[in-house]
DNA sequence: AAAATCAACGTTAGCGCTAACGCTGCCTCG
DNA sequence: CGAGGCAGCGTTAGCGCTAACGTTGATTTT
C-alpha cells in the first residue's frame, strides 16, 4: 500500500539513484547534469507520470510562470485578435496566462495586477498605456517585465508594442478631406471610456482642423453591441439640428456597420450625401454587401511581436522599449470623392 | 536599512504580539481568533500594506484559487458571452480565472487541463460534454469540481449547465416546417469541430424526418470568420447541382447573416423564396436590417448559473449535477409562411 | 468542587521544490 | 607533478504559509 499518490522529483532521483537536485536540474534544463544522466532522468520522468508541482516550483524559486493578460472587454475582435497572436508564443514558452477584463476601469486594473504580483507573476500584458499613476509606479519600481500593447508612447512602462492611434485618425482624416467631405462627424462611446479611440478622434479632429474645418460633431453611445451603439449613434446624430455631417467616422467598423444600416433604413445615399469610416479592417468588410473604409491595424502580428518581445524580456534580453506597427487606409465603398474641391488646403 | 522587502504573517504577528498562526487565521477568516483580535490583526495587514503569497498559500494548502477554463475560441459571441456571466461570480469568490482556447482540439484540451492540475486548481470549467475519455476519467477520480457548460448530459463530469442543442434544433425544425418549408439545408463547419452545432443539425434533421423529409443537403466550410463562413458556404450551396433548397439554417447567427447578404446579392427574395435562419439570438439582431429567425440561448444566465454551483460545489455543497436552460424560438423577418400546407404532419 | 468543556490562542512539522553552496575526481598546464 | 580549474553531482536551508495538534485559563456541568 503506497502512501504517496503523486510522484515528486524525490522518487524519481530514488528511482534513478541521483539526489532531488540532480532531477531538478535535468527537469529545467539547466546546466550541471550529464547527457546520459539527463535523458535516463527524463525518461524515467516519463515513466512514472511524474507532473512537477508548479505552486511549489513557484514558492521556491519567487517567480512563477503566470502571466496576467488584462484586456477592457471580450466584447470586441480587437483584443480576441491580440491574445489570439499571443497564445501559441507564450504557451510555447511555457507560461500560462491568466485573462482579466476590466470593462475600461482602471482601479479594477490596478487591483487585478496586484492580485497577480500575489502570484508571482512572471509578466504582466496591460491594455493601452493609460493606467493608475501608482500602479505605473509599483510596476516600475518592481521591474517587473511588462508589456503594453495596443497603444504606444515614448514612455512605457516596461516595454510597449501598438499603433499610432492620433496619426491613425489623422491618416482617415487626410483621406475625408481628399474625398471632399467637410462637415464630418464621429461615433463613439463615452469620453474617457476607451481611451485610444479618444486618441483616433483628436487625430481626426487635428487633420480636419487643419484643413480649416474647427467643427466637429461628436455623438456618443453607451451600449455594449458596437451594432446597436453605431445605429444608436447614427439615428441620434441625424436627429440633431442645424446642417447635417456628410461623413461619419465611428470608433470601429461594427459601429460604423450598425450607421450603415441606418442610413439605408433612411434612404440617405451613402457615400454620396454621407460618408462611413470605420476603424479596424476586420474580416468583417471582406463579405459585406458594402465593404467599409476604414483604417486596418495589424492586430495577430501586434500580438505576435508583443508576446515574442516579452518573452526576450523574461529572459534577459534587451528588447526595443517601444515598437510603432504600421496601419493602413483601406477604401471601401461607404466614402467616394464628393462634390467639394477634392485638394486638401492646409500642408 | 530593512532587509525583507515584503511583509509577511510573521511580521504582522510580531507587530501586533501574536503568533502567526492567530494572524493566518484572522486574515483567513476561520474561526478561532476573537473579534477584537481579528481586528486589530486585520488593521494591522491594512497598515502594513500585507499582501498574501498565493503561491505559498497554495502549497500548504494543497490546493490553490485558481480556476481553469477552457473554451473553443473567442471568436464567437458564445464563449465571451458566457466567460463573462461567470467572472463576477468567480472573482468575487476570491478565484483567479486562467482562460483557455483550445480550437476545438480534445487533445490540446487535455494537455491544458493537466497543466491546470500541476497548479492545483481549485476547480475546472470546460466547453460541452465531449472530452478525452482519458481525461474524463482522471478528472473524475481525483474528484476535482467541474463545471461543463454550454451542452449537457445525465453523466457529466462533475456538474453541467447548459442547453439541449438536440431539441433547440427541433424546434427550429418544426418551426420551418410550420412555415411550409420543405427543402431544408444546414450551413455549417467541418463535422465534428463544433459538436453543439452537429448535435442541433441532428435534432433539425430528425424534425424534418419526422414530417417525411428525409433530404437534407449539408454545406460545411471552414473559415474561421463567421460572417465569411456564411457567405461562403451559401454560394456554395446554390451553386449545387439539383432543386434549391427552400430554406437554410446556419451554425449561428453570424453565419446567417452573411448567406443572407449572399442571398440579397443574387436578389433571391428572403423569406419567400429561401427563408434564413440562424442560431443563438445574439443582439445583432435588434440592429440589422432584417432581424434573422433564430434561436435565442440565456448565455449570460448559463454562466452565471455555471459559476455559481461550481463555487457552491467547491465549498462542499450538494448541487444540481445538470441543469438545462430552456432556449425559445425567435422569429425574425428572414421567415414566412410559404405556399405548401403550412400544417405539420407529424407529432 | 472535581471533571469536563471550550474558546482562544501557540507549537511543530511540513507542502515540493530550488538557490547557494560543498564536495569529488579527472583534466589541464606551466 | 602539484596547483588550479571545472564538470557533475550532493547537502543544507529555506520559500511563506497552513494542517494538525498542543496548551491554557475560564466557564459550565453534575
Amino acid at each position: 500500500m503506497t502512501r504517496k499518490i503523486t510522484v515528486g522529483i524525490k522518487d524519481i532521483g530514488r528511482a534513478v539513484g541521483v539526489s532531488m537536485m540532480t532531477v531538478s536540474r535535468a527537469l529545467r534544463g539547466v546546466e550541471g547534469v550529464s547527457p546520459a544522466m539527463r535523458a535516463e532522468i527524463l525518461r524515467m520522468a516519463e515513466v512514472m507520470d511524474y507532473r512537477p508541482n508548479r505552486t511549489a516550483r513557484s514558492l521556491a524559486s519567487a517567480r512563477s510562470s503566470l502571466i496576467g493578460i488584462s484586456i477592457p472587454t471580450l466584447f470586441s475582435d480587437v483584443f480576441p485578435e491580440i491574445l489570439d497572436g499571443m497564445r501559441a508564443t507564450l504557451s510555447h514558452a511555457g507560461f500560462d496566462t491568466v485573462i482579466d477584463t476590466t470593462d475600461y476601469d482602471r482601479t479594477r486594473e490596478a487591483a487585478w495586477v496586484e492580485r497577480m504580483l500575489d502570484w508571482n507573476a512572471a509578466g504582466l500584458v496591460l491594455s493601452g498605456i493609460d493606467h493608475a499613476p501608482e500602479m505605473r509606479d509599483h510596476l516600475r519600481s518592481l521591474q517587473i517585465p511588462t508589456l503594453e500593447i495596443w497603444d504606444v508612447c515614448d514612455d512605457p512602462i516596461d516595454i510597449c508594442v501598438g499603433v499610432d492611434h492620433h496619426a491613425a485618425g489623422e491618416m482617415l482624416g487626410r483621406h475625408l478631406q481628399a474625398c471632399g467631405y467637410r462637415r464630418p462627424a464621429f461615433v463613439s462611446v463615452p469620453e474617457g471610456r476607451d481611451r485610444r479611440a479618444d486618441k483616433r478622434l483628436a487625430g481626426l479632429r487635428a487633420s480636419f482642423a487643419t484643413a480649416g474645418v474647427a467643427e466637429m460633431v461628436v455623438e456618443r453611445v453607451d451600449r455594449r453591441a458596437a451594432f446597436v451603439a453605431g445605429a444608436v449613434g447614427t439615428e441620434a446624430l441625424l436627429k440633431r439640428p442645424g446642417p447635417r455631417p456628410d461623413v461619419i467616422a465611428y470608433l470601429n467598423d461594427h459601429m460604423a456597420f450598425g450607421g450603415l444600416s441606418v442610413c439605408e433604413r433612411l434612404a440617405l445615399p451613402v457615400p454620396q450625401a454621407v460618408g462611413i469610416a470605420g476603424f479596424n479592417g476586420l474580416e468583417l468588410n471582406t463579405v459585406l454587401p458594402r465593404p467599409i473604409t476604414t483604417v486596418r491595424t495589424p492586430l495577430n502580428a501586434m500580438g505576435v511581436t508583443g508576446a515574442r518581445n516579452l518573452v526576450a524580456r523574461m529572459n534577459g534580453a534587451v528588447v526595443a522599449r517601444s515598437i510603432v506597427l504600421p496601419t493602413r487606409l483601406q477604401e471601401g465603398d461607404t466614402t467616394c470623392v464628393v462634390g467639394v474641391s477634392a485638394a486638401p488646403q492646409g500642408e
